[in-house]
DNA sequence: TTTGGCACTCCCACTCCACGAGTGCCAAAC
DNA sequence: GTTTGGCACTCGTGGAGTGGGAGTGCCAAA
């Protein structure tokens, strides 16, 4: 697969013309490249050149009498081996930090920012998902009767996070009732990683059921149901979707389409974010190179956030292909860290 | 403005004309529509009549040798008082009555369902506010101790509409303190509307302002916090606006690129919804009628939707002008209905 | 190994043209 | 007075043809 690396000047030209066909959008010919590189080469040369590199596949001519384009392989290589990246612009690192931080108060809102912060400072789309609250310790839980045989559920986790159900019952509880459950039951659970409560329950149910005691039985059975209820999905925040609506390189109105579909199912980019869990920094998808066709002639950049020092979750950009690499890798880094330090008050002064 | 009435052979020729181009999406001749209407006329005659027609702004020629394409005025007419509604496809409203059925345990459910029935029934872009609450009554307040000298408030509404809001305060709370302004709140304020709670702890407050009843005052003062924060903006859920892109009809890219911001911002489509309230059934915006530009080339078909026997929220389509009204309509209309049914479910024998 | 020269290829923008659909108008027919 | 057929006219569409320009590959000379 990967072929005789190449010489060092090889790789200055293939860097040039990347760079090249990021800011200017047409493709690249050998004149115009043997003005734009340092070692003054004669087009002639660079023509040698560029056809090794089309070999290898790492550049591709659209037409016979055209320029270059990299290709998905010119591409990675690029961002691999060659690519140097910007500093970031001070003003937008001030800018998004006033923003997180004035959104800090509520874990929503805090997302919301994030993706907005992300599509607004690239121009592309932003996504970000909700941090899985696996480790969150419970703190409370609580019961309120509703009419007509439901009764409320409220599960309040140590962080703030809250998440609430309705459950159908059998029968009218009343409130004192219900109480009592909340009682017995935030004694017995609260301090528990969500995550234990069910295994918690399940042993103590067993211990109960020959017993008589319906108390606690019915109450089991209760947050049973409530943590059923309460497992959300995972989910994705995006914004600035009506950025990429145009953009001249994204294709035709059928691939547009298709990516417009995906935003709405976001399943299938969950799915893939998740798969940057192995790296810790930033990961790049280009194109469909994941196999994942609508995102054709598009790249996704994304990076794990971290909450109390553990990846909770991940943040990224979807733009075009053609994008300017240097300037989105640092700043989705940036928003990572600072989204993470700011769900993480306690740890403020990791930044 | 409006001009003599228009007789009845040119009614239905509009009508004709009006139908055809919705169905095929091509300026109709006269020579077309000279087959397809039941009085047999010539062509010339058409002429004639589409000649009056258009000088009253009914219809609009794009080019001298094209056929002609209803104006927004035509469209008005044509909606107003030439429409015969095509009545429901059974299968479709058992499908949607399902849909509904299965999602009715939860209120964000419900109307998340909603609205993707509209886009995946009309096959354009589908639209539900989130019901105003107004009117709910509090059934329960309480308090829970958050690291940090952070205090969740949780309002509990009647309905199982839970709001909860993490408020930054002055100094720590322990968690039995905080049960107690729970319990006074509660017996206080349980019952009342919403929007009443504000006034009863304006008066409350008025009486222990003298006092030394620091305890009661603090609680009157986190509630005000709490109803501060709570107080949601109303939103709106908006599914398959990908149905809408390369829609042939919907105009070039700058003018999607409006629409998708403005489904974005949320802002103004709310606005626009919230205009239906005079009106009890359905509502149709054509075009930029109302003079909000980004709508340009579309229609929006809007019904206010009921909880309890009151308007709480409203829900629509989105699509292309030329849209088939006939089928669209009613399925509006039957959506508001059945989703008002299935909020109030002690009201279920509506249906 | 690099370079200049040269023939070649292909896209793009432009023009020209024929065709067809549809119109407006007029005079004849009903 | 209304309806109709006829006719000249307009205009968008699509295909063919054209010249220019950009860029290439290859080759022979430096």
């Amino acid at each position: 697969m990967s072929l005789p690396p190449l010489n060092e000047r090889a790789q200055q030209l293939l860097k040039a013309l990347v760079e090249r066909y990021i800011s200017e959008g047409v493709p690249v010919g050998s004149r115009t490249l043997s003005q734009a590189t340092p070692f003054s080469l004669s087009p002639a040369t660079i023509r040698n050149v560029m056809a090794d590199l089309e070999a290898m596949g790492l550049i591709h001519a659209p037409h016979t009498s055209a320029g270059r384009v990299p290709t998905i392989r010119g591409y990675r290589l690029f961002i691999n081996q060659l690519l140097t990246m910007r500093s970031l612009d001070e003003s937008q690192v001030d800018f998004l930090c006033g923003e997180l931080r004035q959104a800090s108060s509520s874990r929503q809102q805090l997302i919301e920012t994030a993706s907005q912060m992300l599509s607004h400072l690239t121009r592309f789309a932003g996504l970000v998902t909700l941090p899985r609250r696996e480790h969150a310790r419970l703190s409370q839980i609580e019961f309120v009767p509703l009419s007509g045989r439901r009764v409320l559920a409220i599960l309040v986790m140590d962080d703030g996070e809250v998440q609430n159900r309705v459950l159908p019952v059998s029968r009218d509880y009343s409130g004192s009732e219900l109480r009592k459950y909340s009682a017995l039951l935030s004694e017995q659970l609260a301090g528990q990683e969500a995550s234990r409560v069910r295994e918690t329950l399940l042993a103590e149910m067993d211990k109960v059921r020959s017993d008589l005691n319906t108390l606690m039985r019915e109450a089991i059975q209760l947050t049973e149901q409530a943590l059923d209820a309460a497992t959300p999905e995972p989910d994705l925040v995006i914004s600035g979707q009506s950025n990429l609506v145009g953009l001249e390189d994204m294709g035709n109105l059928a691939r547009m389409k298709r990516l417009f579909e995906a935003f709405e199912t976001k399943r299938d980019i969950l799915h893939l974010l998740d798969q940057s869990e192995r790296a810790e920094g930033v990961q790049i998808f280009i194109g469909g190179e994941s196999g994942y066709d609508p995102l054709e002639g598009c790249s996704l950049i994304a990076a794990p956030y971290h909450e109390q020092g553990r990846v909770v979750g991940y943040l990224g950009v979807i733009g075009p292909t053609r994008m300017p690499y240097d300037r989105v890798i640092p700043l989705v880094d940036i928003t990572a860290r600072l989204l993470g330090a700011a769900m993480s008050p306690t740890l403020e002064s990791e930044l």
